[in-house]
DNA sequence: TCTTTCAGATTGTTGAACAATCCGTCGAAG
DNA sequence: CTTCGACGGATTGTTCAACAATCTGAAAGA
């Protein structure tokens, strides 16, 4: 069974007989295999061949690309094709820039109810997830873990846009770490930062847990741009 | 000559002769359409006609469909079509969600550096646009200082992203507005907290204008969500 | 009155075709 | 030897026509 056959046969697993899905299906395998590393950023993705791979129509998988280039996950250079996007030190500190207004805005405007109430529990599982990785020596534990973290941060503004502006500034975040290999000690320091804040915030005290997180978050910019500035690049 | 012919002439003299972005200007023409209320809310789009009247096909027009659909200006029901957004009660309670966190961390977080002089300068000229709308009594015209003055509030974070996310969040509302005839007093009595609220940022007192910017949002919502729930709807 | 069935209309998806653009190669001029 | 421009192949952008899947509304039946 070739390749092609595989990944067609595993849409009629996956969306078997449905209609109006495909666009959609396409889309999320791409996210999927990109997330997963198997299409590192730069890579290109002609037309063609994997319309072929994916057994869908080319306008269809045109339709994916404009839903990933639109979350940034795949550049679209006109005339010449969509690649997996390989962020720039420009694109670095626009993710911070978005992350260092978000995040302390909800930890520092959401008040104490019944919303947050769920979401200390999601931080605290978050944290524990991390030290397990660590104590593992497992990266992509410990990265998946502090995604998650962040992500749950956001989760308090109990807003959907706000929530998925936040996934795919994270995606794109994954994509910085494979444009440069610098995952190895990268994630370790943070695990410890990201208890306090849990702390911080389960004793009310909201404004010092946002400047903990604002400073944390300068740290790490600079740290992955001065790793982005190294010969490895 | 016909309605279609009008659209495609018009096609041609925008876009002559390019490749790659018809795409682009079917979207943007839509955009402006519902934006000046010529396609009001609920409206239907069907494909066929619209392909007619725009001389493109049904594949680009899709392609323009998926772009709207994203920015939420227009909702997309599998196998049904695609209508113009109607925004409902919950729509309202997000879109002030999404505000309540950018707006006043725009302000709080910004240090008074040089992206905020000429920002500042925008703001202010947003303001006085608004009183001379009011005082000649245009609605559209307050309406759109104001959309532009709140614009400009989180062009203070200079980030593209959440630029972008807060000219979608302005968008909707704009739909709103259309959604229930209720621009007559809206926007009069915000013309002075604006003017305050610039007032406060240019003495440096950011945290004072947040919190007076926030307090304003949350008065806004509810105005919107009572008049919502009125008889006119 | 309520369900069921059935056509007609509309959307979802495909495949093929053509136009526009890009890329690398080759040849000519300097 | 280098630089520049023309040419041809490959890829993307866009259109068109067809068919499959789904919805809508109205007629037929209980």
């Amino acid at each position: 069974m070739t390749l092609a056959e595989t990944l067609a046969d595993l849409r009629h697993q996956t969306v078997a007989g449905r209609h109006a899905e495909t666009g959609l299906w396409v889309s999320g395998v791409l996210r999927e295999r990109i997330a997963a590393g198997q299409l590192p950023p730069g890579t290109k993705l002609s037309e063609e061949p994997l319309c072929e791979a994916l057994g869908v129509s080319r306008n269809t998988l045109r339709e994916a690309f404009s839903t990933l280039s639109a979350e940034r996950i795949v550049t679209r250079i006109p005339n010449r094709g969509v690649f997996v996007a390989r962020p720039t030190a420009d694109d670095i500190r626009e993710i911070y820039r978005v992350r260092r207004y978000l995040e302390p805005a909800a930890l520092a405007y959401t008040l104490t109810d019944e919303v947050a109430g769920p979401i200390l529990d999601r931080l605290r599982q978050a944290v524990e997830q991390a030290r397990a990785a660590r104590a593992a020596g497992s990266i992509p534990g410990m990265a998946g873990a502090n995604q998650e973290f962040h992500a749950g941060i956001v989760a308090l503004t109990g807003s959907e846009r706000l929530n998925r502006l936040m996934a795919q500034v994270l995606a794109e975040m994954r994509l910085v770490f494979r444009s440069m290999d610098e995952d190895e000690h990268f994630h370790a320091p943070y695990v410890d930062d990201n208890a306090r804040v849990v702390e911080l915030l389960g004793a009310g005290r909201q404004s010092d847990a946002a400047a903990l997180l604002t400073a944390y978050l300068r740290r790490a910019e600079a740290q992955l741009l001065s790793a982005l500035a190294e010969p490895g690049r």
